[in-house]
DNA sequence: GTCTATAGGCTGATAGAC
DNA sequence: GTCTATCAGCCTATAGAC
């Protein structure tokens, strides 16, 4: 810090700006995700970030540059998490195992992605420019990647890898988002309702687990990985 | 029409008010499934239902009434189908197949269940009632009525029934409101995407009857069931 | 970069005539 | 049941001073 003060100067002067931009782009994440696109306030994104309204119009230009800014924000955070997770060295189901573990510590970790993401889905795609489209592509490649090596190497059966991924990703997706709904239901004690609620990633985990290599697996489905 | 004229004057004066109430939730609906709860606007409703905006507020109350009164609606047509199709007597697989077939035909029917589930999903459930509440678990007991007879008949193994219901109606929910998206990155043909886009409902149930049948099968997977 | 002021339209909801 | 008129507040976006 003491080594390098005289190289700065620079051009990262944080002493008033504060970065309006990068308060703008959080206040905005909360705001989209929790009332979608048509929903969100310019106002309340402004006020939430502690910045004059005028400013969100002067980084961004507009309400829909906003949104694609923290949609690239967001796609970027989990493509990324679970590329760098996978080890393709690793037997098959751990690289399954751990693109799922990395899927759900990002969207843990960063609550806004999975409602945003559900919301755009919900509305069709509307607002998806050409580059967060291969940013979801790029995260399918990374089971594609998987699949392909597994297949390669005996592990795993063949299977459709865009189905596959939408099933693990799309079952991810929603058993996150649900989970409001899951503790209603479970404080609510409806008679005949189920009995066996799981909160928290670890059971969906477990469950994936077994469900895919049940699946997936080439041969015996037990035995593989120690 | 002139064989019962004298019989008419009943109560469903069906002259004049055209059943407003129904045009309105007819109108409702696709302003819900297009623009989320918050995006929506009574306006819009009235406009399209062809019917006075104070009309809304006359038969429902609130924006919030009407919303939740679609919510009945399609969770009913959704549940209701799920139920019918379902025939105890038959082989678990085929109950398994009968149910997402279901599923999937209502969704295609109805195309505004999906959206209008997936972004009361991303609120978090905020404007779930009670009775919103028991619908869906409706839903969920027709799931978890195949697992216990399944697994009761030594066809299928013990799995967690909650956990199976979101994999089995949160995949295909995901795969059916994904399919504009879908068309897009087929028609845009980005290099490195995935090569097999699959459209309509006929390639998913295909890959969940198999995907079911490995995981869930208690024994020899490929046999059952000609 | 930050702010005020303001345009011009849309919002949910109500009162009251018919 | 249907309509008009209206409220008060909110919306996105821009112009322009500093």
């Amino acid at each position: 810090m003491l080594t390098n003060w005289l190289v700065m100067e620079r051009r990262p002067r944080r002493s008033k700006p504060r970065d309006s931009r990068r308060a703008i782009l959080d206040a905005a994440r909360t705001e989209f995700a929790a009332r979608g696109f048509a929903g969100a306030g310019v106002d309340r994104v402004a006020a939430r970030a502690r910045v004059n309204k005028a400013m969100v119009y002067y980084h961004f230009g507009s309400k829909l540059a906003v949104y694609r800014a923290v949609l690239a924000e967001e796609f970027d955070a989990i493509a990324q998490a679970a590329a760098a997770a996978v080890d393709p060295a690793v037997p098959a189901f751990a690289q399954l195992d751990a693109y799922l573990r990395a899927v759900l510590e990002t969207t843990t970790a960063r609550p806004h992605i999975v409602p945003i993401m559900l919301r755009e889905i919900a509305a069709g795609g509307r607002h998806l420019d050409a580059d967060a489209m291969v940013k979801m592509i790029r995260l399918f490649q990374v089971v594609h990647g998987i699949l392909e090596r597994g297949e390669a190497a005996g592990d795993l059966r063949a299977v459709h890898p865009l189905m596959t991924h939408f099933v693990m990703l799309g079952s991810a997706m929603l058993y996150q988002a649900n989970e409001p709904i899951r503790l209603r239901v479970r404080q609510l004690r409806i008679p005949g309702g189920p009995r066996d609620v799981p909160i928290g990633p670890e059971p969906f985990l477990a469950y994936m687990n077994t469900l895919l290599r049940r699946a997936l697996g080439a041969r015996a489905e037990e035995s593989t990985h120690a």
